[in-house]
This record gives C-alpha cells, sequence and structure tokens, in this order.
DNA sequence: CACAACTTAATTGCGCACAACTTAATTGCG
DNA sequence: CGCAATTAAGTTGTGCGCAATTAAGTTGTG
C-alpha cells in the first residue's frame, strides 16, 4: 500500500513518470513541430516544405549526392526520400538520373532553378533566428544536447 | 564580389547558415524522430503509436476531458485529434460521448482497459530513460530549452 | 425572438516518417 | 562461371500534423 494521497487524486499522481509535464520528449517533439510551424510561411514562399528545405540544403552543398548518402545524411530512408525528390524534380529544383557504374543508384542533381532557389533561401536563417527569441550560446547549447542525444539512440 | 574562397568550394560556403549542420531545427527534428523511434518497440507492445500515448498520458490524469482542452495540452488539433481518438476508441482504451450541457462537446473518458494499460506503461519512462544514456541533469536543461523555445514561438 | 457571430468538432487533402516488402542490379564465393 | 547473398531504390500501407473547410450547436445583440 502506498502512503500517498487518495486514489482520486489525479494531477499528483503516483506514478510521477508518466504526467505529460515530466516527458523530455514530449517537450522536444512540442518544439520540433512548432519550429517546423514557424519556418512554414517562409518556405512557402519558397514552395518548399521543411523536409525539402533541408534535403535542398544537402543537394546544395552535394550535388550529385546518391539517394543512400542523402538517407544518411538527413537520417531519412527510402520510403522518406524517393516520394520526397520526385516532388522536387516535378517542381524543376532537381534532376535524378541513374548512375551509369551502377544502375541501382540514383544520383541527384542540382537544376539552374534549384541553384537561383538557394540564394531566395538566404533569408530563412536569420528569419528563424529572430522567431526564436533566443541567445546564439542557447540554442547552440539546444542543438549540442540534440546531437548527444541523437548519437546515444543510434548506438 | 566576395572575397571568399572559390566558386567550386562548396563545403564552406559563403552561406553557412544554409549548411545542414548549421540548423538547430535539423537537430531538434532528427532528435525527436529518433526518440520517437525509441519508444516504438516498448509502445508497439501496448499497441500504442507515440501520439496516442501521450493523449493517454492525458487522459490518465483528466478523464472526462474535452477534445479543445486535450488539444491545449498536446499543441495539437482536432484535425489529429479526432482520428487518434477513434483509433483509441476502438482498441478499447477510451470512450467519446458528447456532452450533455454542450452538444457541441465532445468528452473522452477512460475505460476499465484504458485503466489497465496504464500499470502496463509504468515501465516505459525508465526504458527510456536508459537508453538516452544521458545524465537527469542534462535531460532536464534539454526540456527546458525546448520549453522556453515553444513558449517564444507561441509568442 | 430572430439571426448574425462565434465556437466545437469533424472532414478532406497533402506530405511526411517509417515498417515491411518488392524489384532489379551487383558482388562474392565455391 | 553460376548462383546465392547482398545492396540500392522503389512501393505499399498506416498514422500522424496541419491547413482549409464544413457542419452543427451556442451565444450575444437588437
Amino acid at each position: 500500500m502506498s502512503l500517498s494521497t487518495t486514489a482520486c487524486d489525479q494531477s499528483e499522481a503516483e506514478t510521477p513518470q508518466l504526467l505529460l509535464k515530466n516527458q523530455v520528449c514530449f517537450s522536444l517533439y512540442s518544439a520540433s513541430n512548432a519550429l517546423i510551424r514557424s519556418y512554414r510561411p517562409l518556405l512557402s514562399a519558397l514552395d518548399l516544405t521543411y523536409p525539402q528545405y533541408l534535403t535542398m540544403m544537402v543537394i546544395w552543398e552535394k550535388s550529385g549526392i546518391n539517394v543512400k548518402d542523402l538517407g544518411h545524411d538527413l537520417h531519412l530512408d527510402s520510403g522518406t526520400l524517393t516520394p520526397l525528390l520526385k516532388r522536387l524534380e516535378a517542381k524543376g529544383f532537381i534532376t535524378r538520373e541513374r548512375s551509369d557504374e551502377d544502375e541501382r543508384v540514383r544520383l541527384v542533381f542540382l537544376t539552374t532553378q534549384g541553384q537561383q532557389l538557394k540564394s531566395q533561401a538566404e533569408s530563412v536563417p536569420e528569419a528563424i533566428f529572430c522567431k526564436s527569441q533566443l541567445q546564439m550560446a542557447e540554442l547552440q547549447q539546444l542543438k549540442a544536447s540534440c546531437e548527444k542525444l541523437l548519437a546515444n539512440l543510434k548506438k
């Protein structure tokens, strides 16, 4: 038997670990959703979703990358990437070509229009930084903690 | 004209803000996805998804809550919650009843089976804490930063 | 009381995430 | 060489998240 308050007490439960307000993951999930939501008006002006924007970042840096390596960088699989890349191709930002050396491999190249998109996207990071209303140091610490957590979960 | 390195340099770009590795939001998004992925094997044993698990937490605490208040607590809208609640009802964990005072309002009640689910879920938080391999203090700091960011973005 | 304004929930449609599976090409081992 | 094992990408199906819209009930004002 427990020494806690009555069984009718719903708010300060015998199992505080099962209260929403005590969940780290819920905070992470809510903050991630909210931040992606904040990107939406900025990105829809560029005709991009947030995952498409992340994907374009990799392609801006590494035009000619294949789907596997793209998935490694983004932590996403082909089930997510294949339809996403088809949409980016339909918008004219990339082309998807089969490798000559290995016919299984699909290479993703930046188009001229995709290159132009990059200059339009240059104002986005600063705009998001303002919306966050956090100090750069706090954001960097948040980023470092997320990266550490991600690395631990991958092991 | 820029004083930076050649135009062919793809890795250390003239626009470091547009590099994936410099994105706080990408870290947050990847960590959130990875953490939810870590919950999956634990929760599928309970026949729950992660958003369903969060929703059950609120209902364990506040049986009889309506959809609007549930949405407020979870930062989700009826477009997400209505089908999710129907699935929880189909599994027998909750019932969905119209309010007598206001026919627009839908109240969500815990069933006996839903109550039993709670005791099965009690081992989940500890299991996730172990998987994270982070100190409690670091997790709490991460949680606090996420909550601050969320609050700033809501303003 | 009538009726416009508002509120609550549900519906529709799109784009992820991801598990499970399939297809097609390549590699490696006997 | 032959063929099993492996690999890369694509396909299918489910469940979110969310914007936009709709349906139905309630409230407030003249």
